[in-house]
DNA sequence: TAGGCTCTG
């Protein structure tokens, strides 16, 4: 390597010279697309599997609609021609564009403008590989109620089987809804639909997020998450306002998108009833369900086996490389592949994928250690960290162009796997592994852990070295271990509290939720112990049917716990107050602690201490947030996340705003009274209360369990009889989040039939 | 003494 002393210390890695070649999907030519039957296409299935192509079992339901691949050489040439989507390469995390606008208000020369740009637009939508299967596509779902379409990123399929739709007339009887997983997406794809449409958001095209809605009556196409749609359930049971549901995504398996598949299925099949028997107004449902993986079997097996329709991407050929030898410290291994690529390889930036804010900035010193070594020749190493705990400032550098000569190397958690694009990466170097968060349902304890990742999460982690031009891809761990990996992650619905699902399921009418349709099947006790805390909360009454309290509860966009609060707060008198507490907790965190100024954050933080722990504490920030208005320097000097406490505000607004309609007085506030306001936590927080015990730990009260306050809390080191929390889960301790003092006596006025209960 | 990533009319 660069420094001789250093050498004998590091050794090169060896990376495999065979590994799989990931053949090109540029589109040759539209036309050239042909239908041919029952096979998924066979460059497709390897660039996605990685091996070589298998029919797929059900062969008479699939129909291949992809394209002719042709050499990397010539798809340079031919990309020129395929308009960039500007939802792909705009920056994530800019604010809701609140613009609801509407073209019949636009002057003319506007509304001109508009159509022209269509125009230019139509010309590049021909030219998109899914262009040739339109009628293919439109046939299918005319003769069909559901469809799946298999299609890799940059096929197009988000953005153009909704105009399709529309323009085949399937949206004269309700709207046409693509529910996606994430906000910026959402927002971004309705944009360029818009666009392409000839139109303003908020007319044919509109998008549906928390906090904004563009939609209005004449919408045709909306991009809605899936939390959204979820929601909409619980004032539209058979979803009437929509004629197609396009669930996107589907191969995340989101908690919510697993309940949407249960959701519109039985409701597809109610509306279908109710024709039959004659009623009017009733028009069927389509579901179409888009997915990136061939796991395509698996949807079609549970929609009815629903034919599967494969669409090619626009992917640049990636070079898949394994080490040849296990790596045994993969920080240590990523910091030398970095190095070897910047001297080895051609321009290009490189991506890494580590598990953790401690990982990358540890990485980030040791590279700008090793780099004081680097040859001038070879240019500056530029490490850039991105994780989601930073602030906007901090993120928007990765965005910023690479100097001449030099090479930026992104540090990155998952948050690059799927929300954020990066321009510009050649090179991606993957350790294997990610933090998962996991619930034991049987103790009811969430974690979160370092694990190795899916063989799916480790295609999408290659997949990001292609998408400008061909690249590589570094994987830190031998083919075996691959192999040895799981096929896809395990499906949300599996691994976390099901409580605030299970209170949507009841409140959207089914009665039943061990005997819902899920594609995968919660865990039976992880259904019980949700069903027990909705009980112990009083959602749910003796016979597990939701009460009056549980219906109020599903209403607010919180968790069931923090929903009983809301409620009680209007009998406590401290409304105001507890709005403010929720809107803070329902952000990550919202201080930074960047680890090269650890000391000045500490310091910073301590002005806004309560000693009765976190709920006043972060109170106290927002005081002070509100006092200098929101003011950027302010947030920096102090550590906290202007970003996150925006979000705060705009959640406060919300819970006014519903707590309003539910006839509480979001004004309504105890005054300075604050014991009112922890009194009033413990309604929703009983279970996770916890005693100072005779060796200074603290003991959960329900269940026993040794918990440990985090370092991150007002509370932490501090040692007071009783506490409560709003979080606990386990890393490498029981670690409790969220934390304040309490009296123990307050807990069996807080849930007397519970406390009653268990003492009998 | 330490926080993967989303998301809620």
């Amino acid at each position: 390597m660069f420094n001789a002393a250093r050498n004998a210390k590091r050794k090169i890695i060896t990376f495999g010279d065979d590994g799989e070649t990931i053949p090109s999907l540029i589109v040759e030519d539209a036309k050239a697309s042909s239908l041919t039957e029952l096979r998924p296409d066979a460059a497709l299935n390897e660039a996605v599997t990685g091996n070589a192509p298998e029919p797929p079992s059900g062969q008479e339901k699939s129909i291949n609609l992809s394209c002719t691949a042709v050499s990397n050489g010539d798809s340079n040439n031919k990309r020129q021609h395929i308009p960039k989507r500007k939802f792909e390469s705009q920056k994530p995390y800019s604010s809701s564009d609140r613009r609801s606008g509407n073209a019949a208000k636009q002057p003319e020369h506007v509304t001109e403008a508009l159509r022209q740009k269509a125009r230019e637009l139509a010309k590049h939508r021909k030219q998109l590989p899914i262009f040739s299967a339109r009628e293919t596509i439109i046939k299918e779902v005319k003769d069909n109620a559901c469809v799946i379409i298999v299609g890799e990123t940059g096929s197009g399929k988000t953005t153009q089987i909704p105009q399709y739709f529309m323009e085949a007339g399937l949206s004269a009887h309700g709207t046409i809804a693509v529910t996606q997983p994430r906000r910026v997406a959402a927002i971004n794809l309705a944009k360029r639909v818009a666009q392409e449409v000839g139109t303003t958001i908020g007319n044919q095209v509109g998008y549906s997020i928390r906090f904004d809605d563009t939609s209005s009556k004449g919408t045709k196409i909306k991009y809605m998450t899936d939390g959204i749609m979820l929601r909409e359930l619980l004032s539209d049971r058979l979803l009437l306002n929509y004629s197609v549901i396009v669930l996107d995504e589907a191969h995340e398996r989101t908690l919510r998108t697993d309940i949407l598949f249960g959701m519109v299925k039985s409701i597809q099949k109610q509306r279908a009833e109710m024709i039959e028997q004659g009623k009017k107004g009733i028009e069927p449902l389509k579901i179409v369900v888009m997915s990136a993986t061939l796991d395509a079997e698996k949807f079609s097996a549970y929609f009815y086996n629903a034919k599967i329709m494969y669409i090619s991407g626009r992917m640049y050929p990636v070079k898949v490389l394994n080490t040849i030898e296990p790596q045994s410290d993969y920080v240590d291994a990523a910091l030398v592949t970095a190095f070897q690529i910047h001297q080895e390889e051609t321009a290009g930036d490189i991506l890494i994928f580590l598990t953790g804010q401690e990982e990358i900035e540890n990485l980030e010193k040791l590279i700008e250690e090793y780099s004081v070594d680097l040859p001038t020749r070879f240019g500056k190493l530029i490490p850039c960290p991105i994780f989601a705990a930073q602030d906007s400032a901090t993120q928007q550098k990765i965005f910023e162009p690479t100097p001449a000569g030099c090479r930026k190397v992104i540090l990155a958690t998952n948050i690059a796997e799927t929300s954020i694009t990066i321009p510009n990466i050649r090179y991606v170097v993957d350790t294997g592994c990610h933090k998962s968060r996991g619930y034991n349902a049987k103790i009811g304890i969430e974690s979160l852990l370092i694990e190795p990742i899916s063989k799916s999460s480790a295609r999408q982690r290659m997949g990001r070295a292609g998408r400008e031009a061909p690249g590589l891809c570094f994987r830190l761990y031998t083919e075996d271990s691959f192999e040895q990996l799981e096929e896809d992650t395990v499906p949300e619905i599996k691994r976390c509290n099901l409580a605030s699902a299970i209170l949507a399921l009841k409140a959207s009418g089914v009665e039943d939720v061990t005997k819902f349709d899920y594609m995968d099947r919660p865990s039976k006790s992880g259904l019980l112990k949700s069903m027990e805390q909705l009980y112990a909360l009083g959602a749910l009454d003796d016979k597990g049917d939701l009460t009056e309290m549980g219906k109020k509860m599903a209403g607010f966009p919180v968790d069931p716990p923090y929903a009983k609060v809301l409620l009680q707060s209007e009998v406590m008198e401290c409304t105001k107050e507890a709005i403010e507490i929720i809107a803070l907790l329902s952000v990550d965190t919202i201080f930074t602690f960047p680890s090269n100024k650890r000391e000045e954050a500490n310091e910073a933080r301590q002005k806004f201490l309560s000693l009765d722990g976190d709920h006043l504490s972060l109170l106290n920030v927002l005081r002070g947030y509100e006092s200098v208005k929101g003011d950027r320097d302010w947030c920096r000097e102090n550590f906290i996340n202007g970003r996150h406490m925006r979000h705060v505000l705009e959640v406060r607004k919300q819970l006014i705003e519903f707590s309003e309609r539910a006839g509480i007085n979001p004004r309504t506030s105890c005054g300075h009274d604050y014991e009112i306001v922890l009194k009033c936590f413990l309604a929703g927080f009983f279970q996770n209360a916890a005693l100072l015990q005779p060796d200074s730990t603290y003991k959960a009260v329900v269940g026993g369990l040794t918990v440990n306050i985090h370092p991150s809390s007002a509370m932490f080191g501090k040692k007071r009889a009783a506490i409560m929390y709003n979080e606990l889960v386990f890393t490498t301790k029981h670690y409790i989040r969220g934390v304040s003092a309490i009296e123990a006596s307050w807990l069996a006025q807080a849930a007397p039939k519970y406390f009653g209960q268990r003492q009998a």
